[in-house]
RNA sequence: GUCCCAGUAGCUCAGCAGGAUAGAGCAACAGCCUUCUAAGCUGUGGGUCGCAGGUUCGAAUCCUGCCUGGGACGCCA
C-alpha cells in the first residue's frame, strides 16, 4: 500500500511511512541487495497481538535475491536497522522470518487531537490526488420503477463517489437517461393504450410495453388533464406528445425515489442530445476513418474482434436504426472528452457480456481501456418469511425501491447494499432489514454512536467539557489501545476502499469499530467525577470513536442518530 | 459450446496484489443489568476454505482441469 502525504495525512500512515523507509535503509546498508531490485517493503497489522503492532515479510521476500536463510536476513536488517524517530519498543523476529515491531505506546499520541480537529473531515486523504472519476450508475431506462437490482446498485454507486471523494478523488456523479430508441417508443404506445383504457375504451397493450403501475397512473392523468383531446388528434402528435410526458413524469418519479434514497446526480446525460448534437455521427466517422467498421448484410458493423470481443457488433442495423452500442460509443468518447482520467461504470450482472464490446469500442476509439472501469453488481434476491420473492418487472409484481425504502427505512436499505461485496449475490432479508432488533447489523452500529452521545451528554451535565486539554497517555488499558489502533486505521481504510473500488470495507470497518466500542462500553467506566482527569482522556476517546462512526456512517449515507 | 460471478462454520458472508493458529454476524449452548442505553457484553462448541493437480520456503489467496449454483452469449435495450 502507498500512503501518499497530504494535508490529512494520518498519524499512522506517518509512524509507518518512517517505519518503512528505516527497513528499507537497513536492507540496502546490510548489503542484501540494491535500491532498484528492492521489493516494496510491506507492512502489516498481525492479527494476534503476541506478533508486534506491525509486521513485515520482507526477509522473506529477499530469501531469493540475496541468497540467506530468511532468519538470518531479518537479523541483519535489524542490527542496521536505525531506530531514531520510529518509536520502537523492542523488534523480534518469529516464525519462518517475520520481523516483528512492538511500539511504545506513544507512537499514537497525536491521534485523538487529530480527530477532534479534523471532525467531520477525519478520514481524508490525498490518495486520489485529485484526479478526475466519473462514476456512471443506476442509468434505469425511464420505463418504470427501480427495483431491487438497481437499488444496490444505487446504494453501492453513491457509496463509492462518497469514498472516492474522502479519498481525494475528484468524483462526478452522471446517470445515462435512455430517452431515445425502441424503449421509449415503446414507452409511448404503453401510455396511449392505457390513456384510451382510462377513457372506457378498448385498447391492447402493445407486444413489449410496460405493465407497471404508473403507466396506468399515467393514462389516468392525462384523462383527468385533458379529457379525450388526445384521442382525436392525429397519432403522430399524440404519440411525441405522450413521450415527452411519459418521459417527464418517469424521469420525475426515478428522481424522487433516489433522492429519497439519498442519492443525487451532478448530471443527468441525455442518450438524445447526441443525436441531436450529432455526437453519434461524429463517433462513426471516426470509427469509420479508422478502419473499424465494415458493411455486410445491409448492415454496418464494428471490428470489435480487433481488439478481443468474441464477434463483431452490429452499429447500423439493416433498417437503418442503430443498435444500443452505437449511441452508447458515442457516450463513452464524450466521457473521455470531457476530460476523466477514469470512467466507473456500475452495471447489473445481466450486462457483463457487454463489456468486452464496450472496451474493443473505446481502444477502437484510441482510448486507453484500462481508464474504464466496470462494476457489475450481481442479482438481489429477496426473502421474505423465509421464502424467495419472484420479482418481474414485466408483470408489474416487482418489489420497488420505494416500496422497500418505506418497509425497511433508508439506514437499513442502505447499509445491507454496501455490507457485501459487489460481485457476489445478495440475499435480502426483508424481515431482518426493518426488525428493530439486535439481529438488525445497523442497528448495533447506530446503537454505539448513540451511546456515545448519552455519555457526552451526561458528561456535559456534570460539567466535564470535551476540549484538547486532556492526556492521552493515561489510556493504557487493553480496550483503549485497541480503539485507538482502529481509529487509527479509518484513513487507510477509506483510501483502500476507494482505490479498490471496495466500498464494503468502509461497512466492515464501522461495524468493527463499533464492535470494540460496545466491549470497551462494558469494561470500563468513562464518567468518573473521582478521576477528572482519566474521564477527560476518556471522553476525548469517545469523542473520537462517535466522529469516526459518523463520518463511516456518512460515506454509506446511513444516519447516526444521537438517541436510540 | 464460449464467457462472467460465486462455492469458506448449520445459515448469510468477510478474508484473496501468497504469509504466522482461516474470521464476523445469525443460529446453538453457558454466563453478565443496585453502576454512563442489555438494540449491549463475556465465554463454549462448530471448518477436508467445492474437488484434483501444479507453482512456492509458504496457497482460502496464483495457474490448469473438473464439479455445482447463478447470469450472459440478439441487426433487444
Amino acid at each position: 500500500m502507498v500512503y501518499r502525504g497530504g494535508s490529512h495525512m494520518n498519524v499512522l500512515a506517518q509512524t509507518e511511512d518512517t517505519l518503512k523507509q528505516a527497513i528499507a535503509t537497513a536492507v540496502v546498508d546490510a548489503k542484501l541487495t540494491t535500491e532498484e531490485e528492492m521489493p516494496t517493503v510491506i507492512l502489516e497489522k498481525p492479527k494476534d497481538k503476541a506478533h508486534g503492532d506491525f509486521a513485515t515479510n520482507i526477509a522473506m521476500q529477499l530469501a531469493r535475491i540475496a541468497k540467506k536463510a530468511p532468519r538470518q536476513i531479518a537479523e541483519e536488517i535489524v542490527e542496521q536497522l536505525n531506530q531514531a524517530d520510529t518509536s520502537i519498543n523492542k523488534i523480534d523476529i518469529a516464525g519462518p522470518g517475520f520481523i516483528n515491531f512492538f511500539m511504545k505506546e506513544d507512537y499514537l499520541t497525536d491521534l485523538l487531537p487529530t480527530i477532534l480537529k479534523e471532525d467531520t473531515d477525519f478520514g481524508k486523504t490525498n490518495a486520489g490526488q485529485g484526479e478526475r472519476v466519473q462514476v456512471e450508475f443506476v442509468s434505469v431506462n425511464p420505463t418504470g420503477d427501480l427495483h431491487l437490482g438497481h437499488a444496490r446498485g444505487a446504494a453501492f454507486g453513491d457509496v463509492l463517489c462518497n469514498v472516492l471523494a474522502t479519498a481525494g478523488y475528484d468524483v462526478e456523479r452522471e446517470y445515462y437517461i435512455n430517452d431515445a430508441g425502441n424503449q421509449i417508443d415503446n414507452l409511448a404506445l404503453s401510455v396511449e393504450a392505457r390513456y384510451i383504457q382510462a377513457l372506457g375504451q378498448e385498447a391492447d397493450m402493445p407486444e413489449d410495453g410496460y405493465h407497471g403501475e404508473d403507466i396506468k397512473e399515467i393514462g389516468q392523468t392525462l384523462v383527468e388533464e385533458y379529457g379525450d383531446k388526445w384521442a382525436t388528434e392525429d397519432r403522430e402528435s399524440r404519440l411525441a406528445f405522450f413521450k415527452e410526458y411519459g418521459l417527464k413524469y418517469e424521469l420525475g418519479k426515478l428522481k424522487k425515489d433516489l433522492a429519497d434514497f439519498g442519492v443525487e446526480f451532478d448530471n443527468w446525460f441525455s442518450e438524445q442530445s447526441l443525436y441531436d448534437d450529432g455526437k453519434i455521427t461524429e463517433a462513426l466517422d471516426q470509427l469509420t476513418k479508422g478502419n473499424y467498421t465494415y458493411e455486410k448484410d445491409g448492415a454496418t458493423w464494428l471490428r470489435s474482434t480487433d481488439f478481443g470481443d468474441d464477434k463483431d457488433r452490429v452499429l447500423i442495423k439493416q433498417d437503418g436504426s442503430y443498435t444500443y452500442l452505437t449511441p452508447d460509443i458515442a457516450y463513452h468518447k464524450d466521457k473521455f472528452e470531457r476530460g476523466f482520467n477514469q470512467l466507473v461504470n456500475v452495471w447489473g450482472a445481466d450486462h457483463h457480456g457487454y463489456i468486452e464490446r464496450m472496451r474493443a469500442a473505446i481502444q477502437a476509439l484510441g482510448y486507453d481501456a484500462d481508464n474504464f472501469d466496470v462494476k457489475i453488481i450481481q442479482m438481489v434476491n429477496l426473502f421474505e418469511n423465509g421464502e424467495k420473492i419472484r420479482m418481474s418487472k414485466r408483470t408489474g409484481k416487482s418489489v420497488s425501491l420505494r416500496e422497500l425504502m418505506d418497509e425497511a427505512g433508508v439506514d437499513a436499505v442502505r447499509y445491507f447494499f454496501v455490507s457485501r461485496s459487489n460481485d457476489s449475490q445478495l440475499d435480502f432479508d426483508l424481515n431482518l432489514a426493518r426488525s428493530q432488533s439486535n439481529d438488525n447489523p445497523v442497528y448495533y452500529v447506530q446503537y454505539a454512536h448513540a451511546r456515545i452521545c448519552t455519555m457526552l451528554e451526561q458528561a456535559a451535565a456534570k460539567g466535564f467539557e470535551v476540549d484538547q486539554t486532556f492526556d492521552q497517555s493515561i489510556l493504557t488499558a487493553e480496550k483503549e489501545l485497541d480503539l485507538l489502533k482502529k481509529l487509527g486505521e479509518f484513513p487507510q481504510v477509506v483510501a483502500d476502499a476507494a482505490t479498490k473500488f471496495t466500498p464494503h470495507k468502509v461497512t466492515q470497518y464501522v461495524f468493527d469499530l463499533a464492535s470494540l466500542l460496545h466491549s470497551f462500553y462494558n469494561a470500563e467506566k468513562v464518567l468518573d467525577p473521582e478521576n477528572p482527569k482519566r474521564t477527560k482522556a476518556r471522553l476525548a476517546l469517545m469523542q473520537a470513536v462517535k466522529i469516526t462512526i459518523a463520518n463511516g456512517l456518512g460515506l454509506m449515507g446511513v444516519s447516526a442518530p444521537v438517541k436510540m
